[in-house]
DNA sequence: GAATCTTTATATTTACAAAGAAAGAAATAA
DNA sequence: TTATTTCTTTCTTTGTAAATATAAAGATTC
């Protein structure tokens, strides 16, 4: 992988897919198969990749070609870290709340 | 997986694809690709498991049926998890030297 | 004309099951 | 008891379905 990411704002497929190593198609096929691959279209359909994209791609490359992760497997994988994510969001508010009383007393 | 562990020295091949629900040639597959899983035979070449086999049974099953592992992944994974015990042993190791050593001082 | 699109077909890999032989166990007869 | 039959379990090897990855085709866009 030698995507550099403040070079460009947007890469298309063909330089993703040659970043990676990998078929163009395949990264087609991760995007049915990952929600949250979800890169912006131009009007007429072409993908661009931002920095977001790229880091989910390094994400689901991660776990299935280097952990060994089925593609079921990093699916639930990946919901379980985004959950885990959001709670400790909702502790971090909960937190904030708490400090709010205290000055409060 | 209802196997009691302490009930019996040992199980057969048939005992063990019932407790994890699985087909005994699973169980026999898996033996093909995890060293780990290595259970005695008879003579005539029948598998003996005993609690060890159990407990790899049980974790090659967790990696590949609830955490989503392929079998290369799992194999991965159980090779560097036996990494980190063996770090752990090492620095328990030492540690016992340096308290030795302290108690010299 | 090179790259991309979608859809569909195909190749490859992975994971498991089926098949037929051999052994074990259990029931029955000598 | 000890053979004999019968049914079940296990064996290894081979076959196959499902999952994964890619390619092909034909149209469209850069």
């Amino acid at each position: 992988m030698e995507i550099n990411l403040k070079e460009k704002l947007f890469y298309n497929i063909g330089e993703v897919a040659e970043a990676f190593n990998v078929n163009p198609s395949l990264i087609r096929y991760w995007e049915k198969e990952f929600e949250i691959l979800n890169p912006k279209k131009t009007l007429k359909g072409t993908r661009k990749y931002n920095s977001v994209d790229i880091i989910n791609l390094k994400l689901i490359y991660n776990l299935l070609k280097n952990r060994g992760f089925t593609i079921e497997g990093a699916k639930e994988k990946i919901k379980s870290e985004s959950k885990k994510i959001e709670i400790v969001e909702k502790l971090e508010r909960i937190k904030a709340q708490l400090i709010l009383i205290e000055k409060e007393v």
